[in-house]
RNA sequence: GCGCGGUUAGCUCAGUGGUAGAGCACUACACUGACACUGUAGGGGUCACAGGUUCAAACCCUGUACCGCGCACCA
């Protein structure tokens, strides 16, 4: 047997053992096997991505299911992949291209650019899957992914194809989420609101005089209003708005205020729009909220949602004053032309000081409202109107059936009620993107009519060039108000087919891409392929991992996925069919990482360690199980590195206590304790791995429920206190001692249990445990390949001493620390036997006496006379139950009459005499508290038998404890 | 505004009706033959707050506060 090192060096082991295993074939999924099959997707990792701690724990948790699966002797596909991330790689390829090169995607052509990004891809992009490798995921990298594979690719496609065909895919002119800093579209669930710091500016919208006909005089009639006003005094003059965009008045096309409210007399009448003076129509609309600001809203379709909504119900034209940049595009000879060309934040400003200079504005407060953001150019979204593509989800009471109906579960479950609620909310998926990077919509338009960037088109995706000119827009330069209106409001339908292939030379592929997430939703079964039968073998997959944060842009869209477009087919019955298209039964959902304050892990913050580095410091068995084991179900993680090194020191201690073995001798691969005689130790050890495997809170049980914290500190606590700290110091004994009967039991034990316990920690620290496999003997190719303990039997002839004796130890021990005793002193102990126990019957064994000896670090143990019968036996209120009440309870409660020191020249009277009166006064607070309860009537009358039962027990051996305690006290004395 | 989580020792978290638990950190002691990535012992908590149910509440109910996360058209 090789001489294991002093200490655990994942170096020495990580990256060989990784080799071993690849080499091996283990991660191989083989489709043709009659294996069960057991099959996880990875979550496709940004090709820009480097790994996180966030991998790590979603991945170790990924790879504990699988290696778990495997030596369950199921057939394991775990299937790695990547994906494009369109607008997130072409972003970092843009940023990578200016530093190196100093030049922008707009130096190259869409198809140059796309080719230095697929060379980027080549360079950089693999570096999160090697990266994973160092974890020991245990994927079968031989099916490795990618979201921009040409087969996969032609898939998205014919996806859309389909679903065109089936009338769910349109395209059309609505209001989108325009991100300013990235120039595309984004999806509401890419949305990410935050609270802004700003102001409410309250402005005042002066009414215009009627004429006798009831027309709006002209706008250059301003001057003389107030003149015209006379007779209307009754009325006010004008209306105060609050908004938190005065940039935007210029859009302005109405005012609204709530039917039959407080301003409802002035429905029907106009005012002057403050900034390009033009007088606009006051109207009245539901969506108006009196207690908000001053109950009148300005309405400015172009830029706001609830606007527009508003806007079409009442017909009004749409003017959008903003160009793709979010700069004002709203040129000409008015009032506020100097706006034009500003950005929308300094136009803010400006306009705000205008509005002041023409004591138009009332007031401004400071006011905080939620604005949305786009993630990767964190810039706050326009609303704007933009023909683009959308997808109507199918399926959809189907999907909400799911869950419902246990087809699938999440993990933890609380997460259902929220996949719930964004379905039945659901609107259609702006599926279209502004990005050259992604898979290109197949949609085909003829020559003649493609979308034209100078048509008057409000479009976002009028092509490269429109979109970085940062000119104002063709929809309103030189033209009448008039002519704006018309254009914005036009729908254009040009002659379009859609399919993959190109219909002929006169036609043009759309521009657009496809979101990101619209290739994601296939993963769970498009990587895997029909030829070879991976996919019949391997889909529904088991489980899927991952974050709540894509609980809609992922796992709702998979699960919609598997129930729309049915990859596996129909089968004879509707609820196979349902079983065989499910994208996976369970969702495991992790925690957010966050740092020691409570703060996301992020670059910009600079608090996310490298997991590389932590790796290189404690292991990639550290990282694992220090991580997972503080890795709540379903809750926030605060990370402290601090736990990883717990981590770290558990492996350590694991090999440690296997180093020990390899001293006594070798290992018994097939040990059976059963077989040989064995000491009480062992026995206990063998009950506590039994209690560890069965049961409904056993480690096992919280590992199929996917509670991983709890299994790993049920085994932490297992290895560390039960194996290490006792049955291993217990054991010693026998192994010092060629001749002990027990010994044989105690090694066949000590490798039986360590065997379960390598192999049930197998799947959270891989590499520590496959080593010591190997290295003890306990197989020769790989642990994986054993077969997953589920249970372990009870020892028949268990017996509650062994526990005795750990008690006795710490009362031992504990004796010494009260009278400062140093640990390597050794001193005499007496230990007497308990009048009625199993031990006067039945007295310890040499061997149970030398374990003993050797916890409490004695120089000599001696058994004494027996003392007198306790006075519960003489006092006892119920006759009888102490016999029934067993032994051990008195070992905890009056353990001076159990074992004392006996070197009394050791001890200090005055630390005794301050140590019984602390003892006493803690004794007596329990006996009072005890006997109230005693005293309560009520309590007397309703509590369960057996509950006053305990108090009447508790109550007769403080009794015992506190007399004991007075007579030590006073022999002190006297 | 609505919904979902959370609030227990300095820290990270268990604990779901019967006198508060673990690990880490801290303090003291010990480099004893597996392990100092160790061992032994110790100190440390009105279980966020207020009501209610109950003989009995950290636990069940109601409300409040604070933290986090979703959702929502509050300009």
């Amino acid at each position: 047997m090789p001489e294991l090192a002093k200490a655990y060096e994942p170096q020495q082991v990580e990256d060989r053992l990784y080799q071993k295993w690849r080499e091996s074939g283990v991660f191989r999924a083989n489709p043709k096997s009659a294996r069960p099959p057991y099959s996880i997707v990875m979550p496709p990792p940004n090709i820009t991505g480097k790994l996180t701690l966030g991998h790590v724990l979603n991945n170790t948790i990924q790879d504990i299911l699988c290696r778990k699966a495997r030596m369950e002797g199921k057939e394991v596909l775990w299937l790695p992949g990547t994906d494009h991330a369109g607008l997130a790689t072409q972003t970092a390829v843009e940023k990578h291209l200016r530093q190196t090169e100093k030049k922008t995607r707009h130096d190259f052509t869409r198809e140059k650019f796309v080719a230095r990004v697929w060379k980027w891809k080549e360079e950089f992009g693999g570096i999160i899957t090697k990266q994973l490798r160092k974890i020991g995921a245990s994927c079968d990298w031989s099916r490795e992914r990618f979201t921009l594979d040409k087969d996969y690719e032609r898939a998205v496609q014919q996806v859309f194809v389909r679903l065109y065909n089936e009338g769910l895919i349109y395209r059309g002119t609505r209001m989108v989420n325009w991100c300013p800093g990235s120039l595309t579209a984004i999806s509401d669930e890419e949305v990410i609101p935050t609270k802004q710091k700003g102001f409410l500016y309250y402005v005042r919208y002066e009414l215009v005089s009627e004429g006798r006909d009831g027309s709006p005089l002209p706008s250059h009639s301003m001057l003389s209003d107030s003149g015209d006003a006379k007779g209307l005094a009754s009325l006010p003059k004008d209306l105060t708005v609050a908004t938190t965009r005065p940039e935007t008045i210029m859009a302005d096309v109405a005012l609204a205020v709530k039917p039959g409210g407080k301003w409802a007399h002035l429905i029907g009448r106009h005012v002057w729009r403050p900034l390009h003076r033009e007088a606009i129509p006051i109207i009245a609309d539901e969506a108006v909220e009196e207690g908000f600001g001053t109950g009148v809203l300005k309405v400015t379709p172009a830029h706001d949602k609830t606007d527009y909504e508003i806007g079409r119900r009442h017909n009004l034209p749409v003017i959008d004053i903003l160009t793709p940049r979010a700069k004002i595009n709203d040129p000409g000879d008015h009032d506020a032309a100097e706006l034009h060309g500003m950005d929308r934040f300094d136009a803010r400003k400006r306009s705000a000081e205008m509005l002041k200079e023409r004591g138009l504005l009332v007031k401004e407060e400071p006011y905080e409202n939620t604005v949305g953001f786009s993630e990767r150019a964190n810039e706050a979204i326009e609303p704007r109107l933009s023909l683009q593509w959308f997808m109507k989800y199918p399926n959809i009471p189907e999907a909400l059936a799911l869950l419902r109906d246990g087809h699938v579960k999440f993990h933890p479950e609380h997460w259902t009620k929220v996949y719930e609620h964004w379905l039945e909310n659901i609107q259609d998926w702006c599926i279209s993107r502004q990005v050259w990077w992604g898979h290109r919509i197949p949609v085909w338009y003829s020559v003649g009519s493609r979308r034209t960037p100078g048509g008057g088109l409000p479009s976002g995706s009028g092509g490269p060039d429109y979109l970085l000119s940062g000119s104002p827009q063709a929809t309103g330069s030189d033209q009448p108000t008039a002519a704006r209106r018309a254009a914005a409001t036009a729908e254009i339908s040009p002659e379009l087919v859609c399919q993959i292939e190109s219909p002929g030379p006169d036609w043009v592929q759309d521009e657009d891409s496809l979101d990101t997430w619209f290739s994601s939703w296939l993963w769970a079964y498009e990587t895997m392929r029909t030829e070879d039968g991976t996919r019949r073998k391997f889909y529904p997959t088991s489980a899927l991992v991952t974050g709540p944060d894509i609980i809609f842009l992922w796992v709702a869209r998979m699960l919609v996925a598997g129930l729309h477009f049915k990859p596996n087919g129909e089968k004879k019955t509707e609820a196979e069919t349902l079983e065989a298209n499910l994208a996976f039964k369970d969702v495991y959902f992790t925690g957010l990482i966050r740092d020691k304050q409570g703060r996301k892990l992020s670059k910009s913050l600079g608090n996310s360690p490298d997991p590389l580095d932590l790796i290189a410091k404690y292991g990639a068995d550290g990282l694992r199980f220090g991580l997972v084991r503080i890795a709540p179900q379903g809750a926030d993680i605060r990370f402290d590195e601090k736990q990883i090194e717990e981590g770290r020191n558990f492996c350590n201690k694991l090999w440690n206590i296997c180093r020990f073995r390899t001293m006594h001798g070798p290992i018994d691969s097939n040990a059976e304790p059963w077989k040989h005689s064995r000491s009480i130790f062992a026995d206990e050890l063998l009950k506590y791995l039994h209690v560890l495997l069965e049961g409904e809170r056993s480690a096992l049980a919280a590992l199929n429920q996917f509670n991983f914290s709890e299994a790993a500190s049920q085994l932490y606590d297992f290895v560390w206190n039960d194996f290490a700290a006792r049955f291993v110091e217990a054991a010693k004994i026998d192994f010092n001692q060629a001749d002990s009967p027990t010994r044989a039991g105690t090694l066949a034990t000590f490798d039986y249990v360590m065997s379960h316990v390598l192999r049930l920690l197998h799947p959270f620290a891989p590499f520590v445990t496959e080593e010591l496999w190997c290295d003890l003997g306990f197989g020769t190719e790989t642990i994986q390949t054993t077969l997953w303990p589920t249970q372990s039997p009870r020892p028949k002839t268990w017996s509650p001493r062994a526990l005795w004796v750990y008690a006795l130890a710490d009362m031992g021990r504990q004796l010494r620390g009260e009278y400062k005793i140093p640990p390597n002193k050794k001193v005499p102990f007496q230990l007497r036997i308990k009048f009625n126990s199993t031990w006067q019957s039945d007295p310890p064994t040499e061997n149970e006496l030398e374990v003993l000896k050797a916890l409490l670090n004695a120089s000599d143990l001696k058994l004494t006379d027996l003392p007198p019968p306790p006075i519960a036996e003489r006092n006892n209120p119920v006759p009888g139950r102490l016999v029934d009440l067993g032994d051990d309870p008195w070992l905890y409660t009056d353990f001076m009459g159990w074992i004392s020191m006996i070197a009394i020249d050791l001890i200090d009277p005055a630390v005794e005499r301050d140590r019984l009166t602390k003892e006493l006064a803690k004794v007596e607070k329990d006996l009072e508290q005890t006997r109230r309860k005693l005293g309560d009537a009520n309590m007397l009358a309703k509590a369960p038998p057996a509950k006053i039962e305990e108090w009447r027990l508790l109550e007769i051996s403080l009794v015992e404890k506190e007399k004991s305690l007075r007579e030590s006290l006073k022999k002190l004395e006297g």
